[in-house]
DNA sequence: GCAATCTAGACATTTTATATCCAGATTGCT
DNA sequence: AGCAATCTGGATATAAAATGTCTAGATTGC
């Protein structure tokens, strides 16, 4: 079981329209060329991540992505939510129904969620919480503090080739 | 992205288990018909149980599987490690060193982890230190509560149907 | 020796993730 | 107005993983 690499792929590219300010938006092509990604598939997850409001996409000639809020309010936990969806890690299948005790199964639902999907979900909270502590804006400082600056100097020249003034 | 149902099974089989005592192995076939569950799935997860040390095998005629240690002692933190081997929920490719960065790959990487892993393996830690602290014995009170008496009279008919006196 | 079991691996099926592609709509530029 | 670049959504294809089955070998109790 593993999160979808999706996930890692738009953590990294928020990160880069952070460090890139508000300016002008993103298009995809620069993103994917960033990281050398897919540029069809990283734009799936681009407009994932805008469908649940964490970007805000442009249309048009000079359009792109950027960031719908402060990079301190978007979180690792709305990328994982963005991403994966409303799935949860474990999905209780209520086994306890379906063999030897066939014949009661509204009797045992009646009796409450079963405890190891509790205890699973209980765990699975903590995992969330833990990531929504986490901003976009406390990753920024390391990853790309070492290439800020290339990474300014590319898209900006790749958005003034685009017959943009940045 | 889910956890395998392997868990999910083979966590009710451990509080069945549980719940039987520790009187005598049980074989797949027991475990898979209280459940309704493929015998032959369930055999290759409780072999990976087995592997990790939470279940005892029994070859032979009487066979079957039995708790390796008080119940106590086995929690859902071990029953996803043998499930799910050492893979991590959040799996980092360093697309870092990709694409644009491409030439200065070697930097990168001594500059240290990529923070978005970094802050991914800290909450997954908080994950299974939350699955740590629930043990079958947690949850064996519930689950099957309802359910125990004709349990253990199942499983006793079986065993003796197999010639043990129970 | 026979029947029941566990073990290990090969194999097939199903589901999910990954990736590509295309037609439609929007916008900026000339 | 027309063109180029973009986003949007869906269809489709490929790769990987989970799920499930099967067989041959080894162990044990009767």
């Amino acid at each position: 079981m593993q999160l979808p690499k999706g996930v890692e792929w738009a953590a990294h590219c928020l990160v880069v329209l952070e460090r890139l300010g508000e300016s002008h938006p993103v298009p995809t092509s620069t993103l994917a060329e960033v990281y050398g990604l897919s540029p069809t598939y990283l734009n799936k997850h681009l407009q994932a991540l805008s469908r649940h409001g964490l970007l805000i996409s442009t249309p048009g000639s000079t359009g792109g992505f950027s960031l719908s809020r402060p990079a301190a309010e978007i979180t690792l936990a709305d990328v994982v939510e963005a991403l994966d969806g409303d799935r949860t890690l474990f999905r209780c299948t209520e086994i306890r129904c379906d063999g030897l005790f066939q014949d009661r199964s509204a009797e045992i639902r009646a009796s409450g969620a079963c405890r190891i999907a509790a205890a699973m979900w209980q765990a699975e909270q903590a995992w969330r919480e833990s990531l929504a502590t986490v901003s976009i804006n406390d990753l920024a400082g390391g990853i790309d503090a070492l290439s800020g600056q290339n990474l300014n100097e590319f898209v900006g020249n790749k958005n003034r080739k685009a017959g943009q003034d940045i």
